[in-house]
DNA sequence: CTGAAAGCGCTAACAG
DNA sequence: CTGTTAGCGCTTTCAG
């Protein structure tokens, strides 16, 4: 079997306490006994055994970062800026999906009862965030990253959806467009209530009526889903002239429905979206789109997670970033 | 804090093996003290403490999944399939990045020496599986997915690359094609390989003689890279009239490029790709497409590498799973 | 069917 | 700067 940490001991000729100590803090260790220690680490083969040291730590080395789904290119940015972080704390990272399931998720949240993972970034948008309630975030590290829950004292960092979408419906009005539908998700989940919220701020500054059988709702942010939506809003007597999709996927198949009507983009309509995943570029036109900080939105999530886990008294930070549109070929008028 | 085995003991007057029995052996304990220790443990809200258990039974109760990066959506299917099993044998999932840096995998790998996990399945690409040659097979738990070492006992699972491009070269010259042009990966990658012995073998086989000028190798698999290449192509002389590209994006990059110079899709070039992710249903037109048993793949890693952790000596298998062909309106004649 | 006792491998006081 | 000692929370013999 493996070599222990009292294997080296003896081969050195010192204690365990000593080898211990050359691997954690090897600065109050003599030069010379380092020396040995290291000699025989290396003819011993040794690597420190981590379940041990969890134990006496009482740490697992890993934080959780549940998602709903990582087919959804939109997360995957974030996961990446949360693991830069947590490789720098030498924290290991256990992403978890729960296929929108709240007994998936349920069962997940045992872990950190369990000590499995000693925090958790939680990215579920499950509608009214009924999964928090389930937490006891006084006991445990938790941190919401992209969605939140008001009036409640857990961490988040998100995005500004509001002025987002205000930003976008105001440039497509500057482009002439008048009638500009609206695919969202579901209304409970935040995201897609703030958008709506910016939506309508806009028109109504604009004075422009809103037409209720512009806005459409998805319960899945699927091609299917979609591609219904978008027919109904295209098979209209008065038809919109510009689609705004809340995610990539949404606006790419309104494009596809379009482009089966005989219609032209961004010419008899123009087609814009949130997440700015590639499929963005790849489009033929390519889209318009709201780009998020996705990667700092992971690393913030991540810090604030670390900030409370080493000391959990620590401030309630709750962080709103800004995002930026992009503007390409599909709104070009 | 929280309670402990022994918390829960003496409230329940037994002792902290026959709580232990409780949890891991309820049939070998009499149904009267079962319930007193159960109510017990509710009483003081006990969870086991894993850290405990794992080092006691040294496992860590995680396996390790490698991949080069997960914006690449054909890994997505993969650990999903991995998870699904991993979630049944009450096995966690650390998805590792390496972004094909060998100094990024060298750390993770240390993870199996240290326990930090109990296996590997590796998704790695890395070329001529250099990475493969860090890590001590005989000693640890490793199945390779998709990629794989021949002449090496390590168990694998992946797809029969050379007979899918057999299929949809075939069927593109059944269509009429006559100048098929290639966008593959570098060739030391076994896939890239194996696709190009199967476009060769087909062409070979109906007396096409091979134009080496159609066969173009991208460094990444990214829309940069697959434009240059395309348009490339598409600016000979005697251009293409078909192009496969060895993953979606490439496809959906050729076409974009194709579109740029008035080209019609698939009138004037026929378009294919190897993935069949959800990209070829959203391009306009969709893009025929291979797809591969992506779940399956996974499942399949999974099982094996417990099997292997149950019983290091083992069969090693090595198993080649079949590719099918999707149709869609990109080859359409 | 249950209890006592040992110990997995490590780190952290404490003492020197 | 180093050694001694204790113990993190759990499971597993071995007895009974």
């Amino acid at each position: 079997m493996s070599s222990t940490i009292s294997d080296v001991a003896k081969l050195a000729g010192v204690s365990s306490a000593t080898v211990s100590r050359v691997i954690n803090k090897p600065d109050i260790v003599s030069e010379e006994t380092k020396k040995v220690v290291h000699s025989a680490m290396e003819q011993l083969n040794y690597y420190p055994n981590v379940l041990g040291r969890n134990l006496r730590q009482s740490r697992s080395g890993f934080i959780m970062v549940l998602v709903p789904h990582i087919n959804n290119p939109f997360y995957i940015k974030v996961i990446e800026g949360i693991q830069e972080i947590s490789q720098q704390k030498n924290y290991n990272v256990m992403l978890c999906q729960n296929y929108i399931d709240p007994a998936i998720s349920a069962q997940y949240i045992q872990h950190l009862q369990q000590r499995t993972v000693d925090g958790l970034i939680l990215l579920d948008n499950t509608i009214d965030n009924s999964l928090l309630g389930d937490i006891d975030y006084t006991k445990y590290p938790v941190v919401q990253c992209s969605q939140y829950a008001k009036n409640t004292p857990v961490p988040y960092v998100t995005v500004d959806d509001t002025q987002a979408m205000r930003s976008l419906v105001r440039y497509l009005l500057s482009t002439g467009r008048r009638r500009i539908a609206l695919i969202n998700g579901d209304k409970r989940f935040i995201y897609a209530k703030n958008r709506f919220t910016g939506y309508k701020q806009t028109l109504d500054e604009m004075g422009i009526a809103i037409d209720k059988d512009l806005i459409k709702y998805v319960s899945s942010l699927d091609c299917q889903s979609a591609m219904i939506a978008a027919t109904s809003l295209l098979d209209m007597e008065n038809p919109p002239d510009a689609i705004i999709g809340v995610s990539d996927v949404l606006a790419l198949s309104a494009m596809k429905v379009a482009f089966k009507k005989g219609m032209k983009v961004p010419q008899d309509i123009s087609i814009a979206s949130f997440d700015n995943t590639n499929m963005t570029v790849l489009a033929e036109p390519s889209i318009t789109s709201i780009s998020q900080p996705r990667y700092n939105m992971g690393k913030e999530a991540c810090n604030m997670l670390f900030e409370r886990m080493d000391n959990p008294n620590a401030k309630v930070r709750q962080i709103k970033l800004q995002a930026e549109m992009i503007i390409r070929d599909s709104t070009l008028l």
